[in-house]
DNA sequence: GTCTATATAGGGATAGAC
DNA sequence: GTCTATCCCTATATAGAC
């Protein structure tokens, strides 16, 4: 939204870290934007992060499944860390009003139940970015560990970051802690865990059907 | 390669596929038996699989924490995917019995929040076990696809393919299935999600507080 | 049973032609 | 912008001494 302060010139930047947010997003009008050799590098590295892993995807099947050579990746970006962070940034964007919303003002079990339910939305449209999120820990806490500091500084702090940060607040009674983790854990079972065992189930049944347990959960 | 078919020279030391339950389980008796080398690279590798991640984890690291070389690892193991079968073996074994109730019988959520209750004590006691399975499924599912046959067959059904088929199931109510998908995910999130964010609270109170939410959900 | 030394492979990354 | 060719490093795994 209002948030593109350095929008990056169009297509010649190699190494282009400051232009997260604009490649072809999934996104809820489903518009497609450019099929720039970028975006189609993360497109692919996406796919395989999150069938093989991350550490088990080399650069060579993503140039290969892309039809180009190891070297043109690095055209586009500096590292293998480098497109796994640029993934994370996307994901990043999906949070981002949901995370400000948790920042400002008191928690609750009110507003966790609001926040899930906009939150459920996002993994319903972009179940890959959750998934690389979810199947790829390790790597992407060395990728916090180590540089990068630039774009991924302590006032972008993660979802994930959060939401613990939350869970651990004890001004915030136990027994509501414990209620938001499993509503969290309820929601993220039935998208995540399940594999395809819902795969006969639509999507909006499915989250009817979730939200109604989340409440039942929450007692809102 | 490490192909070995079927090896199984009946010696004591190397290559004991066939002793998965033998060591330094802290069973619920807690007894820690043997010290053997090989149980104490188990334990070690386990800890840094969990910690670091099965693929950033190398046999050298695990060597140097144990104070010997990599060489005498290939003692005991015939590979480092050996490794991590043994350790998946330890899992397996801690959900035999589970697995056998939800084999027999009709699928009910009583039964589900039965079966729950008891995984979830298992769970509580051995934590690194089941992070170890969730933080590195793309290693086991390779694991999966390739030999072992032997000892991994399709009768030794694991715990998360069983409940990926009873929440496939349909001849189980869809309300049902996603209850039972939300009630697992409530336990998982508590006790695996959460990381730290609970650590004020005991075992016991957080189980009772996670199972009250568990009740809920099902309506038991 | 544990060591030293080594074989072998593959991955990330760079240089420079086109 | 993409390619070819190559460097360098680390990892798994093996051979054989002690």
């Amino acid at each position: 939204m209002a948030k593109s302060a350095e929008q990056v010139v169009a297509e010649a930047p190699p190494d282009a870290r400051l232009a997260p947010a604009s490649e072809t997003s999934g996104g809820p009008d489903g518009t497609a934007e450019v099929d720039s050799t970028r975006s189609r590098i993360l497109d692919v590295a996406l796919d395989l992060f999150v069938e093989k892993g991350y550490d088990r995807t080399s650069l060579r099947e993503i140039a290969e499944r892309l039809g180009v050579t190891k070297a043109a990746i690095y055209y586009y970006f500096s590292s293998k860390d480098d497109i796994l962070m640029a993934l994370h940034m996307r994901l990043h964007e999906v949070g981002r009003e949901a995370l400000g919303r948790l920042a400002r003002g008191p928690v609750s079990v009110a507003l966790w139940a609001d926040l899930l339910d906009e939150v459920m939305g996002e993994m319903l449209a972009q179940r890959s970015l959750f998934l690389l999120h979810e199947r790829n820990q390790a790597a992407l806490e060395k990728l916090h560990g180590t540089q990068h500091g630039i774009v991924h500084d302590a006032e972008h702090e993660d979802l994930q970051q959060a939401f613990h940060r939350v869970l651990a607040d004890k001004s915030v009674p136990l027994r509501d802690r414990i209620r938001m983790a499993c509503s969290f854990g309820a929601v993220f079972a039935c998208l995540f865990m399940a594999g395809d065992a819902f795969a006969d189930v639509s999507d909006d049944d499915l989250g009817d059907q979730v939200r109604s347990a989340v409440r039942d959960l929450l007692g809102v």
